[in-house]
DNA sequence: CGATCTTACGGGATTCGTAAACATA
DNA sequence: TATGTTTACGAATCCCGTAAGATCG
């Protein structure tokens, strides 16, 4: 059975206008046209549909239990075909996304804001995890993208880096060491530390670079949270070395931040996606935001 | 946007098979037409629908969503002209007639069985309604057709007339009227007589004519159903005049039948539709079922 | 007789298959 | 290099529109 949607769709339109002649307006074509489409659907389903004469015509049986029939297919029809449409065109579809904690409390919001104004129908859903849960996501396919550090090369994902980060030293600006522009690990292995709870990456980098320097940390409190340890900063009982992508959210809490030296440590902040599996549409549209906006984005040097 | 069953249908048959190349076996396809339909679908909805290399074949994240849509829509487009051909070919439908009672309880069972060997699958619904009930459930468009006696021709009914059923006279054996072949209304006249209830056509018909000859009926008994006239001439308390067609349900109630002289009279029975309107396949074959069969059908004459 | 559907037929667009080119593991 | 997809192109098919024919009210 070969009945293509254009001859069901002139069944439709024949039936609503109950002529013929009336449905080649709505179906653009002429009466030869229509008549042939119906001959040969009817040809087709193995009965006629419509019972005419010059003046008169009416559905048959067959016909008229057929026509909700064919609404109904025509019209799933027709929006599944304007939603994969929309899916494509960015009218419609789902994006997520996986963001360190760092990242997200960061840089994100912005990107977040400036997609939504270009795409305000397309539903997004962050996921804040730690780095090595948002690599595992998008491993997964859970998400199609990461926004988290550059780590080992790996067989299936693909690292897209946006920007260098430096970490700088956060504290409050009554302390003795705020009157510094460039602080050392030297001095920071004598100050009480608070630390990022593990397995968190920065403390992770953070506990190497004390050991490579053959120092060693005075870490007095412990937090999951940036903010909570900006908090902490803040009140004056210690001071933390953090992200500076983080900086304007310490300064909010009334902390300060100055530059790490001898040695200043970084990462590259980038995108993971996974080889061989092409993005969506959406997430193609974030990766490209994302990619042409890096260089605006640059971690400020203090 | 102008998509075809066939792109769809090639879209379907690629994403099942993993590859254009065992997809053309089950399209009939050449590779080439497979490649440009899909291309041209591609085209149509806006996006890619496969990430193809000549090794590795996938789908994007949005042909992987409208997979499973155009599995389902296929599906019901399949399904939904499949049954609309099984209208057509009698391996579906239903069937909705009526009869009055008096063809309902004697000739219909037989019709009803040699349909039902010839068409198993359609459903088939009875409405055992008195003449002009039945009349009205055509013309109201509940049954497609009746089987009922002639009557005033109408302007949007049409009467096909099956064979002519006289009337005859139920007896018990022990009557003194069982001896004789031939049983005139005035004879009848002069016995208790046991009536079908108003609005019976057949009360009516034996009313009309017995005043045509200017003679008076003896009621005594009166029942809505012919079985229940059946028993109650077989007690013996009465006789009564009934349709020829019935002779076999009176005969195994213990009933012995007379011919009715004197006049004669009889109705012509067949079957009512609707002007201007087909009948369905199954109906048609119904139709068709009752008029070939219906010279077997003649009423016996005793 | 007039309005409407159907048949006939020529032109045009679409689609097909073969063959060659191309791309990737 | 070998497998599998895409492009090129000639051919067949299908579909459309104009014009003529048929039919019913």
């Amino acid at each position: 059975m070969n009945i293509t949607i254009k001859q069901v769709r002139a069944f439709l339109a024949i039936a609503n206008n109950h002529s013929f002649a009336e449905a080649c307006a709505t179906m653009h074509l002429s009466q030869p046209a229509l008549s042939i489409a119906i001959k040969n659907l009817e040809e087709e389903v193995g009965g006629k549909l419509f019972v005419r004469s010059t003046r008169t015509l009416a559905l048959t049986p067959e016909g008229d239990t057929f026509l909700p029939v064919a609404q109904r297919l025509l019209n799933e029809w027709d929006s599944a075909l304007q939603d994969l449409n929309n899916h494509f065109s960015l009218n419609r579809g789902r994006l997520a996304i996986a963001a360190m904690p760092s990242f997200a409390n960061s840089l994100l919001p912005e990107f977040l804001k400036s997609f939504r104004d270009q795409h305000p129908k397309i539903n997004i859903t962050i996921h804040d995890v730690i780095a090595e849960d948002a690599v595992e996501m998008v491993r997964a396919g859970k998400v199609e993208l990461a926004l988290t550090f550059e780590n080992e090369p790996s067989s299936d994902l693909t690292f897209t880096p946006l920007f260098t980060d430096h970490f700088i030293v956060a504290l409050t600006p009554k302390h003795a060491l705020a009157s510094k522009q460039n602080i050392t690990w030297q001095a920071i292995a004598n100050e009480p530390f608070i630390a990022l709870q593990p397995p968190s990456n920065i403390r992770k980098m953070i506990q190497q670079s004390i050991a490579e320097q053959q120092l060693d940390l005075n870490i007095e409190f412990e937090s999951n949270h940036l903010a909570t340890i900006g908090q902490m900063v803040a009140s004056g009982i210690g001071i933390s070395i953090v992200p500076a992508i983080c900086r304007t959210l310490f300064q909010a809490q009334g902390v300060q931040c100055r530059r790490l030296i001898e040695p200043s440590l970084s990462r590259n902040i980038g995108i993971i996606t996974r080889k061989r599996y092409p993005l969506s549409s959406a997430a193609q549209a974030f990766f490209t935001l994302l990619e042409s906006n890096s260089y605006s984005q640059q971690t400020p040097k203090i």
